[in-house]
DNA sequence: TGCTAATTTCATTTTTTTTTGAAAAGTTTG
DNA sequence: CAAACTTTTCAAAAAAAAATGAAATTAGCA
């Protein structure tokens, strides 16, 4: 746990901000985990997205007291959703990250890089089923159609509520 | 991998059965572990999706090849998800398991169950950054604020949107 | 171009989650 | 009510996921 000195009456302006920076990476690290996130990825979520201003790696990592490498590896997941972009600091080669604090987007962008493609593979699965299934030729075969025919309901449904579901999401 | 032997011409009845099993559990692992459960829930309800009969649960056993100690576990987890039900089976004294099909329901009560409760403490969460902020007393104090305010924002969303979106999947 | 700082990669370690297996608890029925 | 069967529980083992740290790579600058 990292941070600095109070100095004056009641409570500094640091202690505020720093109870305000732990309840935040709190919030984000399960929030991302029930995304399925690992940890780190929630704690430089919940960290950026109350800075105002854009942190360099070094700074995350010192900040968090994690590694490198896992600060590496979580800005690379949040650069692929489009949860970090950079931001360029004049007079400083380091990258510089800033927090996406449109929800929608994020939701959004989540719901195509991270779900979809599963919907995807989910539909060719159903195809296996249904070419198992013409050969089979009794009673029981009617049992089985019937339970193919809700998997691709489902999956159809998802794949047109899912996209639109930012949409949804008033803010 | 279980089961037993082809006997006729181009396909048995048996093998087709078979494939169309195999492809369910592999269906339903994945899509449960996109929702974090563990492999043996999949497991469980992608053998009791095709199952035109209740199973017991040392059928569940032997099927999948999982231990005793897993398929209560998971049906523990299935149950309270009521993804399965149990049904009578006079003259015999084990519980026989039935997978419940409805996905609009299994939807709404995995959201009721496994969602919701985050959704509360988040708020909970929101409200201690709430506390923290009063003392703060700079020109910052208002970037926080609008920080705050998005996350109530989402979560006001959130908590709304999400018991309504069962409605939502038409299928 | 060569030097240095910044970042990425990845084999290893650590932590967390899941599964196992066996003992305990609970049920049914003769 | 006791014997046999069924199910649950939970400590320990195994497997999976995440974090570390150091080497490799890349990029900026003099």
């Amino acid at each position: 746990m990292p941070h600095l000195s109070p100095i004056n009456g009641k409570q500094s302006i640091q202690e505020t901000e720093q109870a305000i920076e732990i309840e935040s990476i709190d919030f984000f690290v399960r929030m991302m985990s029930i995304l399925g996130m690992p940890r780190s990825v929630g704690e430089i979520y919940g960290l950026l997205y109350f800075s105002a201003v854009p942190l360099p790696m070094d700074q995350i990592v010192s900040r968090l007291g994690i590694s490198i490498g896992s600060a590496s590896q979580g800005l690379k997941t949040l650069r692929s959703l489009k949860a970090v972009r950079t931001s360029y600091v004049p007079g400083d080669r380091r990258d510089h990250y800033l927090a996406e604090t449109e929800f929608r987007r994020l939701f959004s962008n989540f719901i195509k890089e991270e779900i979809m493609p599963h919907m995807e593979s989910a539909k060719e699965r159903i195809a296996k089923m249904e070419e198992a299934l013409p050969v089979q030729d009794e009673k029981s075969a009617e049992f089985y159609k019937i339970r193919i025919e809700k998997l691709k309901r489902l999956t159809r449904a998802g794949g047109r509520l899912l996209p639109a579901l930012a949409g949804l999401l008033k803010l």
